[in-house]
DNA sequence: ACAAACCGACCGACCAGTCGGTATGTTGCC
DNA sequence: GGCAACATACCGACTGGTCGGTCGGTTTGT
């Protein structure tokens, strides 16, 4: 019976994650250095001596949201492509996930491309997160290759490039107001990342692999 | 005999150099954000007040360095392909010249990677750059359609994802330290580009083309 | 004498982070 | 049940520092 911690079931905890996602929507639409604390207050609708009383400080917000949305990412991809067998078709699903999950998020993807704008201090974190991805691309990749699926090249440079080219595309649309739907960048991103590494035109000219891929879910929890 | 200006023979207009010189160093070092006025004055050997007398604001100094350093690498990019009649060596050789200016010019390279750091306004500022990158490659691409060297294929996207995939290269060159020569991933990367757009094997293999491309001059006056 | 060029102290806005406080539980004890 | 004692959660005025930009002035060149 004697339950020391727990009382109220984490009320705390409650406005600790309320604060995250005000924080979120802030730095999505503003960046970080054009959101101010009071800012962050007001969208959590706490007063700025409560955020403080969670996080030490702003930077730390930032962290670990660029950290669990990142992992939430990863993980996404790496459910989708769980299923797939053939290396390449896991690289066709991982590539087409990121776009789908960036298209229904522009706030996501607004956090991170705003993210440069943090300073000195993030460049290093945001590049860990392109090469976070990239190496995923790279594992995709090696085993492409070690499958004879895909001659040998040098998938460190490439996977980089690959990441580089998604990178641009969804900067791009995301800059673009007009904006046509993300995916119909799809197509031919496939065709020419690809082609890019070696894939037969029988196989690019087939279509995308993979189950089709519920259209539009939210984010997993 | 009566000229009534350049008197001193322009000591403003030179100073108005000194100013940019410094705050190119400036920013290229630390950011927009992190680059005070008084760092730039520093750097030039000149006061605030006397940077505020060539220049109106912070803003506007940025902006001139942008605009005339990527211009001097668009340049740059466009006398070296002049020489190339053929479509996919001047595709070629406008990406070894980029890929060589930067790794010769850490500095500058830094300049347009920082941008993003500064902030909402500049966001626009660098894409325009980004896409006027992308138009010269779109170019390029446009030309070898148009003369069969390479199947029909939507330009526009490529484009942007070559440009991406140089970009996202050239970024992460710049943030390792280790870091060895920038060229090293030249290979690899004109041949999955050429790949991605659907270039021969035999020609892939062939190795590049152009004239060999004096190993490194200075940035174009 | 006049202007262009330059100086640097100063102003005001902004903002991350602090701190003394209040309110709302929660627990142990009679 | 009631009540002190303590902890958690939250508040918002305030501080300390930074930095873009200003302004009254001095120097330099013609």
């Amino acid at each position: 019976m004697r339950r020391k911690t727990q009382p109220t079931v984490d009320r705390g905890q409650a406005s600790r994650e309320t604060i995250l996602d005000g924080a979120f929507q802030t730095f999505a639409k503003n960046g970080y250095r054009d959101t101010a604390m009071d800012d962050i207050a007001a969208a959590a609708e706490i007063s700025k001596g409560g955020i403080y009383f969670h996080f030490p400080t702003k930077e730390s917000i930032f962290r670990e949201l660029m950290r669990t949305t990142a992992g939430k990412l990863m993980a996404k991809v790496e459910t989708a492509v769980a299923a797939e067998p053939d290396p390449i078709t896991r690289a066709e699903v991982a590539l087409r996930t990121v776009l789908e999950v960036f298209a229904g998020h522009r706030t996501m993807a607004r956090l991170f491309f705003e993210a440069g704008g943090a300073g000195r201090a993030f460049a290093a974190e945001l590049n860990a997160m392109h090469v976070r991805f990239a190496r995923l691309i790279q594992s995709y990749l090696d085993e492409a290759v070690a499958s004879g699926a895909i001659p040998a090249i040098d998938t460190r440079v490439t996977s980089v490039a690959w990441f580089g080219a998604l990178d641009e595309v969804v900067a791009q649309w995301l800059l673009a107001d007009h904006a046509g739907p993300l995916e119909d960048a799809y197509p031919t991103l496939r065709a020419i990342l690809l082609r890019s590494v070696g894939v037969g035109e029988d196989r690019i000219a087939a279509g995308p692999q993979g189950k089709p891929l519920d259209s539009f879910p939210e984010m997993p929890k």
